[in-house]
RNA sequence: GCGAGUGUAGUACACCGGUAGUAUGCCAGCUUCCCAAGCUGGAGAAACGGGUUCAAUUCCCGUCACUCGCACCA
């Protein structure tokens, strides 16, 4: 039997890893709560992500911007615009359609180039039905931008978006962090953080979802360079995907088609992973965003926008390579990964095979008895000492008997338990156990730090 | 957003127009107990709201959530 995305579901929800948003108040769609281990997962992920693609780069320049814009950050990228799907629906079969796609169909040219009601005007002038030959009803625009009201007076003026992507904090910041830190071309500004995105219908756990978080960076490049870096990351992307310990086999590459690029994009290519249930869907991208951007934001704020290189040649408006990481998703990827079964003395076991740097417990601590003071004191002292030196992704427990203890250590992925038994209180041993062997060998308890590495 | 389905302990499932049962998990205790052992005890559920009815978890309606198809996914 393969797994399934239930299994890993209700896995989630049973340990711990991730809840259903509001849950106590039947829910809200597309939204999904982190518990204890999931946010230590999660952590984790962003850690190495943080290792792998920022620290230690001397060109990279991490941020943090403001979930709340200045809406003109929204019309100047696009996104008031094109975020906006113009929808209509036939009568009869209550299909939707995309009204600017319904009107090109019916030979309007230059449909990109018509505002909403333009297009309303040309649909009643054209009389147009729906390919089924039926009535329309009323367009409607969608946006899938989320609106908000800022201060305390709601009126026209007073409303702003949550951001739909993370990538205009770094563009509006791009003046700031050069004026800063004068960084050679090419550089990045790298963030992590939320975005939000009123989907029209979430679906397939933290998959698709209204609150989402994104981890990527702007690679800020002279023009002619854009291919050459765009290899370089496309193949360090992949090496990364490796690093998260994801199957090989379950990685794909998706040169995305012109006609189904975003509006800024020149070139993508979608990193593909192959969930359980779902099959092959996104987990990550590489967008050349050309300088669409920049370009954009220098227009509509009229703040100078381009780089001076230090040589004195000409100054330039950057190009921008942008990798991006859907951080949900790749929490629900390395988990659907992990997922594994077997058998243990004839009965079926479920163990999360999580790499060692990606588990939220690195390791758990055991008395072999509970009642017996001197194994407790002696397995607390273990605790202790473990738990300075794993920076608290050690796991205590001397709840029911050391078979259950070790299956459920099993469940949320914990690498290696520790136990200490009557024997360590002659001769300082202590045993090490395996989960994915689930072998044990006998250590020293002074050599513990280095035996778990 | 449309169409169909589902909604019962943490999880997985039963049953029922007369207030819910199993498995497993969980908690406490006993047990020199190393792979969900055993024994004893315990906690824990009808998504929310309305209607029909003497009585609704059960039938009907609405809302919400989830699943599957369609559409959507900048």
């Amino acid at each position: 039997m393969s797994t399934s995305l239930e299994d890993v579901v209700s896995l989630c929800k049973r340990r711990g890893f991730i809840y259903q948003g509001s849950d106590i108040y039947g829910g809200l769609a597309g939204t999904w709560d982190y518990g204890p281990l999931g946010t230590l997962l999660k952590r984790n992920i962003v850690k190495e992500w943080l290792k792998f693609f920022v620290d230690g780069w001397e060109d990279m320049y991490q941020i943090d911007s403001a979930i709340l814009m200045n809406p003109k950050v929204w019309q100047a990228s696009g996104h008031t615009e094109t975020f906006n799907d113009p929808l209509i629906e036939d009568i009869k079969t209550k299909k939707r359609y995309r009204l600017d796609h319904l009107l090109a169909e019916n030979g309007v040219e230059d449909v990109d180039k018509l505002s909403f009601e333009q297009m309303v005007q040309t649909l009643k002038d054209k009389n147009i039905k729906s390919p089924d030959g039926n009535e329309l009803g009323n367009p409607a625009q969608f946006n899938m931008l989320f609106k908000t009201s800022v201060g305390a007076v709601e009126d026209d003026e007073s409303y702003t978006y949550l951001r739909g992507e993370t990538a205009q904090g770094m563009f509006t910041n791009f003046k700031n962090v050069v004026d800063s830190f004068y960084p050679d071309i090419p550089f990045g500004i790298a963030q992590v953080g939320k975005s939000f995105r009123n989907e029209i219908s979430p679906r397939d756990f933290i998959f698709r979802v209204r609150e989402l978080e994104i981890m990527e960076f702007e690679w800020f490049i002279r023009p002619e360079d854009w291919e050459k870096y765009f290899e370089k990351w496309q193949k360090d992307m992949l090496s990364w995907f490796k690093k998260l310990g994801l199957d090989e086999a379950k990685i794909k590459v998706h040169e995305v088609p012109e006609q189904d690029r975003a509006h800024y994009s020149k070139r993508t290519v979608d990193f593909y992973f192959d969930f359980p249930s779902l099959g092959f869907d996104e987990i990550g991208g590489l967008a050349y965003r050309t300088d669409f951007d920049l370009k954009n934001h220098q227009e509509k704020s009229g703040k100078n926008l381009e780089y001076r290189p230090k040589d004195g040649s000409k100054p330039f408006t950057p190009h921008v390579i942008e990798p991006t990481f859907g951080l949900d998703r790749h929490i629900m990827a390395v988990l659907s990964n992990a997922y594994s079964k077997d058998e243990q003395g004839g009965e079926e076991r479920v163990f999360l095979k999580l790499p060692a740097h990606l588990a939220p417990v690195k390791v758990a601590v055991f008395p072999l008895l509970k009642n017996k003071p001197e194994l407790v004191a002696k397995a607390r002292e273990v605790y202790k000492s473990l738990q300075k030196q794993e920076s608290g992704e050690v796991m205590w427990d001397d709840n029911g008997n050391i078979g259950k203890r070790y299956r459920r250590q099993d469940e949320i992925g914990t690498p290696q338990c520790v136990t200490i038994d009557f024997q360590t209180l002659e001769d300082d041993t202590v045993t090490v156990r395996n989960r994915d062997t689930t072998e044990q060998t006998r250590v020293k308890k002074s050599d513990l730090p280095a035996r778990l590495k």
